[in-house]
DNA sequence: TGTACATCAGTGAACGCGCGTTCACTGATGTAC
DNA sequence: TGTACATCAGTGAACGCGCGTTCACTGATGTAC
């Protein structure tokens, strides 16, 4: 029925989308425009709307797909707290820090996501918790609620960590930071593991 | 020898960089056109050129006044760790979490200042060094440079933290958040004051 | 096997708009005499 | 006290450019017969 494959076009909205999520890490989403994004994924501008209602959509679609995309490196860590620890070292490398296009989204655009609208937020907010509830599973002594929590201020923790290591232009300050982050996330970890529910 | 005040072009300057420094927190750097600002400060566009050589000698300029005016406010902080505790409270609260536009600069900001120009980044790492400074002289029983690292890293811990409970559109679980990073943000502070350097 | 037509992903020019920046000009004030 | 001139902060139109978006068109392929 189609004059070419029936996975061109997925193809062509898969390179689209690939290439727009990096640019946007890199140049942020503002700084990103339609006409170059295109030209990233070797089509012209004009093409953009047949495969997205909006630079919106593009925005909403990438940012979910980047996080999805975080929880199979999630599936890949040992079991249990261990896990963790190792995700943290990961995330606190000095090679993640020096990789924005290939890194964390919510690193490179959480000011961005901030000042997005509703719907963008939404769908950040849905694809996080997919994020935090593979986390949360490593603290299996705790209790649900209270790991989902204990994770995402582990992860905020490190996305503002590793944030303030690329700012900073003192390379040896900024590497400073991260092996500090690195230990006081690790030294949260193993106070959360241990934690006790209290309602005080 | 001036037809106005010799303090009127002064002011001027005063009311571009306060609507700037406002403006960018809440719209984005990107997201903040000139003649816009220029609105905001009362003035046209046309006259910008009078007082900074380019947009980013203004951003250069905004970050650095907002970083120094929230060093007034860690002036009023009280004595040794029990000001950290303090600032972490005051830091991690609902009202500066609603408050993106008169709020931290880094946490509006840190993403854009990673991407922005080298003398951009290097005013901003310079800025914070004082507000670091500033802040480490409140563990006084830790080495300088060691209180130094901690400091930054709880600063940046909070400043993910912040924008975390911002991006979230689960209003009672971007609550959880900050309650959670306060409790956090206090157990790193104990541990760093009560912190021996060992060097493994 | 060969021709006519339908499909539709992609092209590229154009839309109005706001961007950062430039510049000739205005007009209120201060100084000179 | 009154007039002529100098100063300069601010005005507002214009520059070329890239933005997000629209749309008439192209052309390679698949189907019909």
């Amino acid at each position: 029925m189609a004059r070419y494959d029936e996975t061109h076009k997925q193809e062509s909205r898969r390179r689209i989308v690939d290439a727009a999520a990096k640019r946007f890490k890199t140049d942020g989403i503002d700084g990103s425009g339609i006409a170059t994004l295109m030209k990233d994924a070797g089509l012209t501008n004009g093409a953009f709307y047949g495969h997205f209602d909006s630079k919106e959509d593009l925005v909403r679609t990438a940012l979910g797909q980047q996080i999805e995309s975080q929880r199979e490196v999630l599936a890949g860590l040992d079991a249990g707290v261990a896990g963790l620890r190792q995700f943290v070292r990961l995330y606190l490398s000095v090679e993640h820090r020096d990789d924005v296009g290939g890194g964390c989204p919510s690193a490179a655009l959480l000011d961005e996501i901030v000042r997005g609208a509703d719907p963008t937020r939404a769908s950040y907010t849905d694809h996080m918790m997919g994020v935090v509830d593979d986390l949360a599973e490593h603290l299996t002594g705790v209790e649900a609620t209270r790991a989902r929590v204990q994770v995402l201020c582990l992860f905020a923790s490190m996305v503002g960590t590793l944030q303030l290591s690329r700012a900073l232009t003192d390379r040896a300050l900024a590497d400073d930071v991260l092996e500090q982050g690195v230990r006081n996330a690790l030294a949260l970890l193993d106070a959360a593991d241990s934690d006790e529910p209290d309602g005080g």
